[in-house]
DNA sequence: TACGCTGATACCCGGCGGGTATCACGGCTT
DNA sequence: AAGCCGTGATACCCGCCGGGTATCAGCGTA
């Protein structure tokens, strides 16, 4: 009686984000009618009124909107099942590592060294995407294993391993007075009214009101910084910002950000375990020697270029 | 291509728990043979082989292992959409609050009448679980928050609240040596020969290997303990346990057990808000003084009557 | 060797998902 | 004011697929 198919929760996603029976159905490949008795037949299921009709499209009632988050949240966890066992079921299946572009590549470079050097090691694959992202790769089962920062990005339902705690710095442009500091403060950042923060997109696309530029990838935001538009607080590794019309100067109140290693709960795979091994070693030396890497800019040494 | 349905999930699962098609498919209520081909056509889909057909019924694969769990989830999280759904279209729906049988009913009691204390609150429904339940009761939507134990329950993948820090003590038999102590250790209370730790079923009902009793519910193990044949380390509020024959000794390095309110993340309703915004109110006097709160065990006073 | 138990196969039927054609209704235009 | 357009709803048909019964095929066991 109440066995709700995967094929409806997928409909009335696509007419919850369309609003319009029409569009819906095309979206979906499918004509107009079967939709709207689909939808009618999901209302009737679940006694319950998704959606209040208007001549010109449809709006979601009260009920309607929990059921577009949780299908979402369903749909996702169908989706991820089907790829995780798709991917389970491949021998030499590589672990997909996802990351946002830009962030930590010092720390994922080590960290793919050390489990390059590990016996039997699994292949790993570096899966970049946008900023916010990870967390839904990992619950649809795009990907194995992210790297995330706490506390900017949402850990909850993910188990985790710390692996580089580190500060923050202001990226200010260079001609800007604020680039002669040698320190600043959250409350000097906060509200400096020729460098309002930008502004990210949400989940659906719209731009939240302020006075900042709106972006949507991280270069447009190097490139904001660079003419003088805009100033970002970011952790003190993220080198891929270090124009030379950029300054970094270390925010000394800002949180901490600690850099983890997040995976779905629950999927042990050996190659997961290994790799988490391979972090958990890493964790053990966080603030390597330059003698022990020379490489300029390592995370866990906190000197910033001025 | 690769859309499955939950009915091919639901089917999927049953045969991975019986390992038997004639019986999955009893138990579906439905003709082995539609069931037999809904498998294979699932595993075509999938590209890959889910289990190994044996004469005398079926094995897992790895592939079909993570299948199991992967579409558990799956499903859950359809059962949790249609459930929250249905609520969410009942207009005087009250809030399901889910909690362990016997453990902080003080402070459940406090939060209970803070709650109707609001102006308009909504009416709260208390549903008891065995232990461990909690997660999953909020997982599948029977429950709308939870009552929950760090570092007992886990409480991944849920918004958390915390309520109450208190620390442990050792129920022991009264007629046992430890009872004699006013004070224990971990390690004291660890290996105690003729007190062996109970075992608690697993998800799939077996029971870990090892000396100590089988319990199934709470009273048993409250029985247990009377008869002398175990012991036990809980937070000192759960004052259930307090038998005659039980002695309650306070184990002076047990890690501190925080009572949290827990509930899935994004599901703001109005009714959830009014709670959490009562059980914050109750954290701010974790510690009411015996005058503001008469009532004997009172959770927060850790005081351990012997 | 025959039986029994397993899952697989063959075949049929009915329901349901999907298609086209059309309706009902309200807002907009002229 | 009247017609038109665009919306979702309804009517009806068709083909596929899910489910049923009957039966087969392999293998262990009595």
């Amino acid at each position: 009686m109440d066995d709700v198919e995967t094929r409806e929760l997928r409909y009335f996603v696509a007419v919850a984000e369309e609003l319009h029976f029409g569009r819906a159905a095309a979206r979906l490949g499918i004509a107009q009618p079967p939709l709207s008795r689909a939808i009618h037949r999901l209302e009737r299921r679940l006694g319950v009124r998704l959606l209040d009709r208007d001549r010109r499209g449809a709006v979601l009632t009260a009920a309607g909107e929990v059921l577009l988050r949780e299908a979402r949240a369903a749909l996702d966890a169908v989706a991820a099942a089907v790829r995780r066992t798709r991917r389970a079921g491949n021998p030499d299946r590589p672990l997909v590592l996802v990351t946002k572009a830009g962030a930590s590549h010092e720390l994922l470079r080590r960290l793919l060294d050390a489990q390059a050097g590990e016996p039997g090691a699994a292949p790993v694959e570096v899966l970049l995407c946008e900023v916010g992202e990870q967390a839904h790769r990992l619950r649809d089962g795009q990907a194995d294993v992210a790297l995330m920062h706490r506390p900017y990005d949402d850990l909850a339902g993910f188990d985790t391993v710390d692996l580089h705690v580190e500060s923050q710095v202001a990226i200010v442009p260079a001609a800007h007075p604020l680039a002669a500091h040698d320190r600043l403060t959250l409350a000097e950042v906060s509200h400096v009214p020729d460098l309002p923060i930008a502004r990210w997109p949400r989940l659906d696309g719209t731009y939240p009101e302020g006075p900042g530029p709106e972006v949507r990838t991280q270069s447009q935001l190097a490139q904001l910084v660079a003419l003088g538009k805009t100033l970002l607080v970011i952790p003190a590794s993220s080198r891929a910002w270090q124009w030379p019309e950029h300054v970094a100067v270390p925010v000394v109140d800002a949180p901490e950000v600690t850099t983890v290693l997040a995976w779905p709960p629950g999927g042990y795979s050996p190659a997961l375990a290994s790799l988490v091994r391979s972090a958990a070693g890493l964790r053990d030396t966080p603030r390597p020697l330059p003698a022990e890497d020379p490489r300029p800019g390592s995370p866990g040494a906190p000197a910033v270029s001025r």
